[in-house]
DNA sequence: CCAAAAGTGTTGCGTATACACCCATGT
DNA sequence: ACATGGGTGTATACGCAACACTTTTGG
């Protein structure tokens, strides 16, 4: 049996070595040409009235001008949902962001300098929560309709429509719109977020019923007040609920 | 505008030159460490009682003598999906298998020779049109009966789990037993597919019925003769009204 | 003729839908 | 007072699950 006990970075099974060429330093060396992993994340947010898609501005080339998702370069030493974590970090401020995998875009024209191969995530957030600042490369950062995307660089377009499919999807199996509202909220900002997400109207009474009826949601007894109406009930998720749910296998349909 | 009309080989931002180290020779070099990105297959089939996967015995270092699933190096002039229909084509002999993306697998550790990150595929074939052949790297190619798995090489216990997670769950929106099935078969032998994946009993005469409401199953008219009973009616799945199904998206619940 | 599997039908119950109605609140 | 949104109730229809019965085939 195979046995290894060295730590990960002193174990890669390439030559490093200190060597110029042309203007760069080149250290690592192997023996047939490798690509490289990058990470994207599509993360939505909600602004109480749509859905949104943030974005940033690139700074430079290619594809100077034009919007693409946040990411970056995976290193060495962590794994793709760390270095997903470590960007949006990075890029957003924000830490513990529930990241999925989308999937891999692998084309081989995808990035015009070299082969890049990216590991795509999305991932949902309270937009109230968060502050928007541009990173390094980044000319710009803002959220967008999802209604109303601009030009993307790369493949951006393509990952787009996938995330979207995707969110789509697991609106019916995840607590999708708890992740995008405050810890409290009221019935009508939930369904607001599925008639965004699924693109349709849905009948007040009946959604409500049915969300209550998952028995995933506590009403808090409490109200919120300053709407220029009735004030309505305000509930929290209640995860422990959800959890039992999803052994047995919830179905949400809409 | 950045513009590049050189083949993509020619384009890679790497160095290259020979010179030997040690006794290997690296030529492909990179300012930063790259990992090397492998694709491996989970390979679902049906025999008629049971689901099965196909995995192959190792024949070298490290894990020599486990079992794995098929795969290997994604070359750096193919996408990920071309990968893995080349190496199950080298692997298997099959072509045009369909395969699904399944995730990432990119934790630091889990390959001790050296950095690899793996895309993980399903794929579900007809058992029956295949004939089993190990490759160069394999001592042995076998089917396994999903309820009896022999222990696996690297991570692939877990990426086994989360093939079979998701092939439970893509159940109820994909056509899957008409993958697994010959292109005429009985409503036993697909209601046979749906319990073994789900693992559930399930009432024929309702299963039956459901099935045909859907609307993507043809009755071909014919009967399958030979069996020790009455001889049961043949179907066909029906792509065209399944696409159309799809568009307005198909539930299927059991 | 019998056993076992395949085909068809029926019925009752639960749940979703499409409504109507009343309540609370700011202007 | 009233417009607007929030909360609760109910009848109808539809679909699914749980059944019984008949038909076909090989042994």
């Amino acid at each position: 049996m195979w046995i290894n006990k060295q730590p990960i970075y002193l174990r890669q099974n390439y030559t490093k070595k200190n060597f110029t060429m042309g203007n760069e330093e080149k250290k690592y060396c192997y023996k047939y040409p490798h690509p490289s992993v990058t990470v994207d994340g599509v993360v939505f947010g909600f602004d109480g009235v749509g859905l949104n898609i943030l974005l940033v501005q690139r700074g430079v080339e290619p594809y100077k001008g034009k919007w693409a998702f946040p990411g970056g370069f995976m290193h060495i030493d962590e794994t793709a949902e760390q270095a997903i974590q470590r960007e949006l970090e990075e890029e957003t401020g924000l830490k513990n962001t529930y990241a999925e995998q989308l999937g891999v875009f692998s084309e081989v024209d995808r990035d015009p300098r070299e082969r890049v191969v990216t590991i795509a995530f999305y991932a949902l957030l309270r937009q109230s929560d968060y502050q928007l600042s541009a990173g390094d490369d980044a000319a710009d950062a803002r959220w967008f309709s999802v209604d109303n995307i601009p030009p993307l660089a790369f493949d951006h377009d393509r990952i787009f429509r996938s995330a979207l499919e995707r969110l789509r999807r697991n609106l019916h199996f995840e607590p999708v719109g708890f992740r995008l509202l405050d810890e409290k909220f009221t019935m009508s900002q939930l369904q607001t977020i599925y008639e965004s997400i699924l693109g349709v109207h849905l009948d007040r009474r009946n959604f409500s019923r049915k969300m209550l009826a998952l028995g995933c949601l506590k009403p808090l007894g409490e109200r919120l007040t300053g709407g220029a109406h009735r004030a309505p009930e305000l509930y929290a998720f209640d995860k422990k609920a959800y959890d039992n749910l999803k052994k047995k296998g919830m179905k949400l349909e809409f």
